[in-house]
DNA sequence: GTAAAGACTTGGAAGAATGTTC
DNA sequence: GAACATTCTTCCAAGTCTTTAC
């Protein structure tokens, strides 16, 4: 993993690769596949034919129906309608997309129902895109690309209470597309009659293709995946930050209490701010451009209407009461008791303020990181995410391990450490649909165990009572037989009980995040040596891919 | 110095693949 | 071997932070 370095910024030396895969062509309906227009049957141009199809798509999908969506679609539809149709078409509520709806289901549940050959061939013509165009080489290593397809027309689903929900992501073409190679590479060629809006070779970047999206107006690019080196190495660097800031975590704790009481109101703003991002694991909170994108908010850009003050509530003291939406607009409320300092000090930032107004008004994120970078080199506020979250793993991986424990008992605890983590950074999932019932069914799976572990209990009291009789070989033969199928038995319920513990704890948070992004790998894979598990229990083979450089460095007394 | 553009990480959901059960 | 449940993979949106432009 310690190859050569290279000089600041620079990259890579040697990039080739093929170019992306683009989206294919539209394909036109069936003739007997109809659209209707306020009741009558109406045949559309291909342009707009090709839209509909996305809404139709998305029938059965909450988004269609509403408000915003609708609006927005209709809007970007009518600008692929031709001028008859544009004058047609002039009611979305008119518009009758079932048919085409049904088709499509009718359509996947025909791909379900495929032979096993014809499925085969799918997957093999999957394999020969990938192999030909799902890999490139960076300097001496052929390396997987993470995304090489591009994203294909849609309608843009924003998350929360998106502005541009519902409007039509357009199609990418060749001439949209930024190629990026090195100079002695073999170019990737265009597809036949079209050329690249640009090739260059820009050795500071690590992308291979670009282009620029049309909803936000941002870039787009095609990465490596996280086995690569380069996203490899970055990771790693990543976790020795963090690391770096656990030796002087005491000292900037310290510094920030004292600027509590500083004169200037900026001080005592980016301090209690600098509290909440490292007590509570909060976003720093960019600003972000009004009427872009959903209403969310981070640390800095919290505003009074997010935030309530209790001196004192349920038995405690000084509480602020947290809520709003973060990131993905998933909603953060939290009750957290702070020092009384905070507490006066966020009394004066709400003072004479609306609840639309910043709470830290003289504070941004572009102020505090710049603090942060005096307090330590490559300090800025998201590395206290992850240094919070990969010291709470390694911490409560000590304290909930059992030494006696078997193996599934162990694998709990780990994923109890990880959950602690996933709280603290507020990391939610959607209740599975099937969650009640998956829960139903292993609850009955105990029961049943817990049946047959009484069976199997009478068994062996009544084989030991025969022994004593009977004082021979054989029944003593029975008499351990029956002995080792409660021992199993035991097992086996105390594994499934067991999962059925981490299932119900589970039920509302998302563990992936923190494990893919947070929690350094070095600490999960001493732990596992430690204590004899199994590295597969805990990553599966694209984790492990990904964390293969930590795999192979760290030993079992690894510290984080 | 500030805003916009650019580059890269982080995020949950949906879809695909695989495993389990009857 | 079909139907259902679970796990893995893909998708692409939405953040953070850096760089560039003015």
């Amino acid at each position: 993993w310690e190859e050569e370095r290279y000089p600041e910024g620079i990259k890579w030396k040697f990039l080739e690769h093929k170019g992306p895969v683009f989206a294919p062509p539209y394909e036109p309906l069936p003739e007997n596949v109809k659209f209707y227009y306020d009741g009558k049957v109406m045949k559309l141009s291909t342009k707009a034919e090709e839209v509909a199809t996305f809404f139709a798509k998305m029938l059965d999908h909450e988004y269609t129906t509403k408000e915003i969506f609708r609006k927005n679609f209709f809007k970007d539809w009518r600008k692929e309608m031709t001028s008859e149709e544009k004058s047609t078409i002039t009611n979305l509520s008119k518009c009758d997309f079932t048919h085409m709806s049904q088709y499509f289901k009718a359509q996947t549940e025909a791909r379900k129902q495929m032979s096993k050959e014809e499925k085969q061939k799918i997957k093999e013509e999957n394999e020969r895109l990938l192999k030909e165009y799902g890999y490139c080489v960076m300097d001496n290593h052929k390396e997987r690309i993470a995304n090489f397809k591009i994203e294909p027309p849609g309608l843009f689903r924003g998350r929360g209470n998106h502005p541009k929900m519902g409007m039509l992501k357009r199609r990418i073409m060749p001439e949209d597309i930024i190629i990026n190679c090195s100079k002695d590479s073999k170019i990737p060629a265009p597809p036949p009659g079209h050329k690249w809006k640009e090739v260059r070779h820009d050795n500071k970047v690590t992308w291979l293709v670009s282009w620029t999206e049309n909803i936000q107006g941002s870039i787009k690019y095609i990465m490596l995946n996280p086995s690569s080196r380069i996203k490899g190495e970055k990771d790693w660097q990543k976790y020795e930050t963090a690391r770096r800031l656990k030796k002087c975590v005491d000292k900037i704790r310290n510094q920030y209490r004292e600027d509590w009481k500083s004169k200037e109101m900026k001080v005592r703003q980016r301090a209690v701010a600098l509290y909440f991002i490292d007590k509570l694991a909060l976003r720093a909170g960019n600003e972000k451009e009004e009427g872009e994108t959903a209403d969310t908010v981070g640390c800095c850009s919290l505003r009074v209407e997010h935030i309530k003050l209790h001196p004192e509530l349920d038995g405690q003291e000084y509480v602020v009461e947290f809520d709003f939406l973060g990131k993905d607009s998933i909603r953060y409320y939290n009750k957290v008791p702070v020092e009384k300092r905070v507490f006066k000090n966020l009394q004066l930032f709400m003072e004479n303020k609306q609840p639309e107004d910043d709470l830290f008004d003289r504070l941004n994120t572009s102020i505090l990181n710049k603090h942060l970078q005096d307090l330590m080199e490559g300090l800025t506020a998201k590395v206290f995410r992850t240094y919070n979250a990969s010291i709470t793993l390694q911490q409560q991986l000590k304290e909930l391990t059992n030494p006696d424990d078997n193996i599934p008992a162990k694998i709990l605890s780990y994923n109890r450490a990880n959950r602690a983590v996933a709280i603290l950074c507020n990391h939610q999932r959607a209740p599975p649909k099937t969650f009640e019932k998956s829960m139903m069914n292993l609850q009955s799976k105990i029961d049943a165990k817990k049946e047959q572990l009484a069976d199997a209990r009478r068994e062996l009291k009544s084989a030991k009572a025969d022994a004593k009789v009977r004082r021979d070989e054989k029944s003593k033969k029975t008499v351990e037989s029956k002995k080792k199928a409660v021992q199993r038995i035991e097992e086996q319920l105390m594994k499934l009980e067991v999962q059925a513990t981490d299932r119900e704890e589970n039920k509302q948070i998302a563990l992936g995040t923190s494990k893919l992004n947070y929690l350094d790998p070095r600490i999960s894979v001493a732990w596992c040596k430690k204590w004899g598990i199994p590295i597969e229990k805990i990553y599966n083979k694209t984790q492990r891919e990904k964390f293969a450089w930590a795999i192979d460095m760290a030993e079992e007394d690894y510290e984080f």
